[in-house]
DNA sequence: TGCATATCTGCGCATATATGCATATAATAG
DNA sequence: CTATTATATGCATATATGCGCAGATATGCA
């Protein structure tokens, strides 16, 4: 029970709702076109995704010097509810689309290809 | 996006996670039945059913000195898709499980039926 | 009216959480 | 090695949250 909580309070958060909706809809994406994306501080983008890996929810790669975050392949029943909840529910919402759109036109600035 | 946030921050507490559950899965139930349930204190009990109320996640009416609460009707997506996630996702849990037991145990003192 | 039951709320306290800043770490290029 | 870029973290502070207790409110009944 208290994982379950624990899990639906890192979503609880409007930030970090809105990390794990671009990450639902986008897929693998790096901190800093996240951060872009949300037009927030680095550090606090880096700090809520660390609270959504600590629940669970997400996983991150390195290549290089930036760090990849993405949604975690789900294992059990309420992450996949959830996963299909951010696509589902979230996807629709203006302001989710809004920080979609800054994403999909964000480039990291030294990044290649 | 605040207000989905504050609806998910609402059942990322295991009292009240534990509470939605069970009006999920048993309909309408009173205060000290729930309480009974859950094995906390009846004053606890309301003030968490109030925070799920002000999150827009349950309603109540009252019936004597009673107060019943329900789940509200789901007008918007992710009210509704959290309402089956708690029949679907959290109503195999043992812990539910195990509430949902005593309350069906539970007998209010002193009403009748 | 007076009392009992059910529910709610104000208060104080302890803990948790979010934030901004500065700084630390990690990787890469030169 | 040094500098640069990307990301993470320690710290201080402000705010929020959950808890238990006492007391308030609401309803019903004698």
């Amino acid at each position: 029970m208290k994982d379950e909580a624990g899990l639906l309070r890192s979503l609880g958060e409007p930030t970090r709702l809105r990390l794990a909706a671009l990450l639902a809809a986008h897929g693998e994406t790096c901190v800093c076109a996240l951060a872009g994306a949300l037009g927030e501080a680095d550090f606090k983008i880096s700090r809520h995704l660390g609270i959504l890996k600590s629940a669970g929810f997400v996983e991150c790669r390195r290549e290089g010097t930036w760090m990849h975050y993405r949604l975690v392949r789900p294992q059990g029943l309420l992450v996949k509810f959830m996963q299909r909840c951010l696509r589902e529910c979230l996807g629709r919402h203006p302001g989710i689309k809004r920080d979609l759109k800054r994403l999909s036109g964000a480039r990291c600035p030294t990044k290649k290809g």
